[in-house]
DNA sequence: TCTGGGGTCCTTGGGCGT
DNA sequence: TCTGACGCCCAAGGACCC
């Protein structure tokens, strides 16, 4: 714990949201929720205006959807927050090099390593200043916590929340934490909070007079420790600007259980070459693969297997994987399917040299799969929300789930055609709801619903006013697909962009 | 009405070599 | 040769986070 409250915590308001909200004027003030949208997706984000009618993340849609009817749903663009994540990362990079990224909207910044901050006063001012950073260039809203240590910046950044800063001054941390709930601690999570709570601690306070010794009697060793320290406001975990990755997965919950075995064997074949894709793109190779299951019950069980080296050969992770599931039983349906690789290392090429002579001694059946993947056969009957909610990319290629996709309801009570999760093929053209398209004559905007071979389109962009809607043929030769406009500056202002850019 | 996806870390228990 | 302690690796599950 060091003197002064020079560890930053950024935390973006209610991030998918207010992006959307960003870049969708009409949905500026009205309930926003970013999640998956077929029967079995679940809240990611709810905007400020969704969370006053209960909706908060992680709740199922279909719940979300019966609190707030009215609201808009759409499905997640991680490209686009991405790319709004790496100008805010910027900004805090520019503040000091020891900048830790916790997720897309989520960082620690040591103020101090950065020579801006070295006691309260400077620290709040960089803080102000770069909310305000932050809002200029992305027209979004941070809160900031800043404090000793990276637990209480973390406690203070969710005080501040929304749209604020909050320090906690050295000295003042026991007092601080002492009244909150146990919640409050990371780590502390439904179950150990109902343990804590159980045995009558339900405040911080409460839980730094248990003591060491209990705590440690009642949820283990490494757990109880850290938690006693942190009720002492005890936090000397360093900022830590690079983390090596430690595993890569992919797993696919399908709309209705499978029971095919034959479906199965190849759903896990499609989610290992997936996986290999993108273990292959983040440059590593692996030595465990891990194959998880979801049963129809909900219960979850993981298979693994530890080869002799380090791999990122897709046949070697096919079939290790199809080995895994071979000691599964499925009877009953599976919900969820994923594999992973974990123990990874630094990809090299003698991985592939000793694994080819591995795999030659095993056997040797395995094909190569290109590195654009391979299409593998979907079944008969597709997943039944693949187009909906964004699996089953035909490629292997580490894609998002499928970008652009949602659909808004009653979003102004005007014009939204679509019912949720819809979206229409229809001569070769394809238009999601939510995704962003340029027409010739009205230029740029966002498609708000679409069915019986009609596009319901808003004409909005970021900065504009709310825009009109129109309605045209889903094959209108003069409307076409666009990446995402920048949320603030460049071409924010309506700039003409080359026909044709980033059509799908 | 149910309960995503991508991760991390910890615990427990068995096998095995010393 | 047997046994126990110990450390290490591996497998599986669980809690938690965003």
């Amino acid at each position: 714990m060091r003197a002064a409250p020079t560890i930053l915590h950024l935390d973006m308001d209610a991030f998918y949201a207010s992006v959307e909200q960003a870049s969708k004027p009409s949905l500026r003030g009205k309930a926003v929720i970013v999640g998956g949208l077929g029967p079995r997706g679940v809240v990611a984000t709810a905007s400020y205006e969704a969370r006053r009618f209960g909706v908060h993340s992680a709740m199922p849609t279909a719940q979300a959807r019966r609190l707030c009817p009215n609201g808009a749903y759409l499905t997640p663009r991680f490209r686009l927050y991405q790319s709004v994540s790496e100008r805010v990362m910027g900004l805090l990079r520019a503040l000091s090099p020891l900048v830790e990224p916790l997720s897309l909207d989520e960082a620690f910044v040591d103020l101090e390593a950065g020579e801006v901050a070295f006691d309260s006063a400077a620290a709040r001012a960089a803080g102000e200043r770069l909310r305000a950073d932050i809002m200029a260039a992305t027209g979004l809203s941070g809160s900031v916590g800043l404090a000793g240590s990276k637990m209480l910046a973390k406690v203070a950044s969710e005080e501040a929340k929304p749209a604020g800063l909050l320090l906690i001054e050295p000295g003042t941390e026991r007092a601080h934490l002492a009244p909150m709930t146990v919640r409050t601690l990371p780590g502390v999570g439904p179950v150990t909070g109902e343990h804590l709570r159980r045995a009558g601690i339900t405040t911080v306070g409460e839980l730094a007079e248990a003591g060491e010794d209990e705590l440690i009697r009642m949820v283990g060793r490494s757990h109880g420790l850290g938690l006693y320290r942190m009720a002492l406001g005890l936090d000397d975990r360093p900022v830590v600007a690079e983390r090596d990755a430690k595993s890569v997965s992919v797993e696919d919950t399908f709309d209705v259980d499978l029971h095919d075995r034959v479906r199965i064997r190849g759903e896990v074949q499609r989610l290992a070459d997936r996986c290999v894709g993108r273990l292959r793109s983040s440059g590593h190779s692996g030595r465990t693969i891990v194959l998880k299951v979801r049963r129809y019950d909900f219960s979850t069980l993981t298979r693994s297997e530890t080869l002799r080296g380090p791999t990122d050969d897709p046949g070697v992770v096919r079939e290790a994987a199809a080995r895994l599931l071979e000691g599964v039983d499925t009877t009953g349906g599976v919900r969820l399917l994923g594999v992973g690789v974990t123990g990874l290392a630094d990809y090299t090429q003698e991985d592939l040299f000793a694994q080819a002579e591995a795999q030659a001694e095993a056997e040797g059946g395995a094909e190569e799969v290109g590195p654009a993947g391979d299409p593998v056969a979907e079944g008969p009957e597709s997943s039944g929300g693949d187009a909906a909610d964004g699996a089953g990319t035909p490629d292997g290629a580490p894609a998002e789930p499928a970008g652009a996709e949602g659909a808004v309801r009653g979003a102004e009570g005007d014009g939204a055609v679509g019912t949720p999760g819809e979206a229409v093929i229809a001569l070769g053209r394809f238009w999601p709801a939510g995704s962003d398209v340029r027409h010739a004559v009205y230029g740029p905007g966002w498609v708000q619903g679409s069915g019986v071979g009609r596009v319901t389109v808003r004409f909005e962009r970021p900065g504009s006013a709310p825009g009109r809607v129109r309605t045209f043929k889903v094959d209108d030769p003069e409307l076409e697909p666009s990446d995402p406009l920048p949320l603030v500056g460049e071409d924010g202002g309506g700039g003409e962009r080359p026909r044709g850019a980033g059509a799908a």
